[in-house]
DNA sequence: AAGTGGTCTAGACCACTCC
DNA sequence: GAGTGGTCTAGACCACTTA
């Protein structure tokens, strides 16, 4: 057997075992240091290795009990969540997006609750528009903590959009995703130029920045849209 | 400043210098060495820090280039995908599975393709139902190749779910995700109990182990399902 | 109480890029 | 060619669990 020095390679090799059902579900693995004098390397490279492999969810590991294969291989896949004009432009297209609306509101109780507004407080709610050569792309309907992020109040959005000038101005440190489908209502439908009673593909979005909520969006996407990713 | 003396100490630091503007998208920040001797820390765990931020998408490193904070700060979200059964009753509901068909079936084109079988080969196909309390949670339009699988044609999936039997069976090491929405077709609502022309969660999954593809698998959720994660 | 993984260190060399 | 991040090592200590 060939050397395995680098950790990828421990990893490469402890994957294959685990394939191979040399090692079973719910079987404890060699512990770091025997696998570090196997394998002709040292502690931390296996360290390395099994820890990536955790992360990917197809190890368990515990302090003191050991490091045994996955029972449930729970799988973790890794989405990028890009900015819809680099979703767009990566394809080729061209983005353009148009302001619907805007205006200073107070906000229905379920996006007070998400965003832990005090009842009363006004938020600046925007709905854009993005289009991918004239296409409509997606709907976009967003609520702005101005707390949070008192600029807001004096920009138009005209030129940068919303979330461009969010993602620039105000880093955010957290975020909560929700994907969903929906049924099109007629608004939606006007909106994306599509029919009435489809299933569209629904994005909500939460972020935050050290204890307050910046911003909370929804976005409703054309029919047809997708989100993929490979592990 | 209290001492920064462990990777997620550094960690933490460089997002709050980030955060706060202190290093701003597209600039460069200091080398491993020096932020080694500014927190009195190994460089190694300098290194450690960074690369777990650069994952996470916030910081562009290169070598002889340099460390810079990301200009489009691009979020990768990690979701788990747990297996049907784990999520239902995680929820502490009852799950059951039905399997509603089963039969040898030479795959249409798009299954063709994206299983890369030769044409007039016949796969196992198995429509399958998952309910939670009783309720349609989810139906399993699923193809299996018996190439790589032969033991499944022995299999009446009638204890063990056809997702389980095949985790515990045949680890796959890769796989391929694609989220979207579709409108309900009169075939889906029967099975889900739902209503004709409603948006509903669309799963397809492909996986694969060594170069060959395993199982493609199409999953149609409940009204109102959604999934989530938080970073 | 003891054993395992988790982490830190200091130094070294390597590999990739940019100039 | 030179400089940066990427990785490996050997040893040490720590922290968390569980036996």
């Amino acid at each position: 057997m060939p050397a395995i020095r680098n950790w990828q390679a421990v990893r490469d090799e402890v994957r294959r075992r685990i394939a191979e059902r040399l090692w079973r579900p719910g079987d404890f693995i060699p512990h770091e240091t025997d696998l570090a004098h196997e394998f002709g390397c040292a502690r931390a490279t296996v360290n390395r290795a099994l820890r990536e492999l955790a992360q990917e969810g197809l190890l368990d590991r515990r302090r003191k009990a050991g490091t045994r294969v996955a029972v449930n291989p729970v799988r973790r896949a890794r989405f990028d969540i890009p900015v819809i004009r680099d979703e767009i432009e990566s394809r080729g297209s061209a983005c353009r997006h148009t302001i619907l609306s805007r205006e200073m509101l107070a906000p229905p109780p379920d996006i007070r609750a998400r965003m832990r507004i005090a009842s009363g407080t006004e938020l600046l709610h925007l709905r854009t528009l993005y289009t991918a050569d004239g296409a409509p792309y997606v709907v976009e309907d967003r609520w702005i903590n101005p707390d949070a992020v008192p600029a807001a109040l004096d920009e138009t959005f005209a030129d940068v959009s919303p979330n461009e000038w969010l993602v620039r101005e105000v880093p955010f440190d957290g975020g909560d995703f929700t994907f969903s489908a929906i049924t099109s209502t007629p608004a939606e439908a006007v909106a994306l130029s599509c029919e009435v009673g489809i299933g569209l593909f629904l994005l909500v979005r939460t972020t935050w920045s050290g204890g307050s909520v910046i911003t909370s969006v929804r976005l409703v996407f054309h029919p047809g849209h997708s989100m993929h990713t490979r592990i």
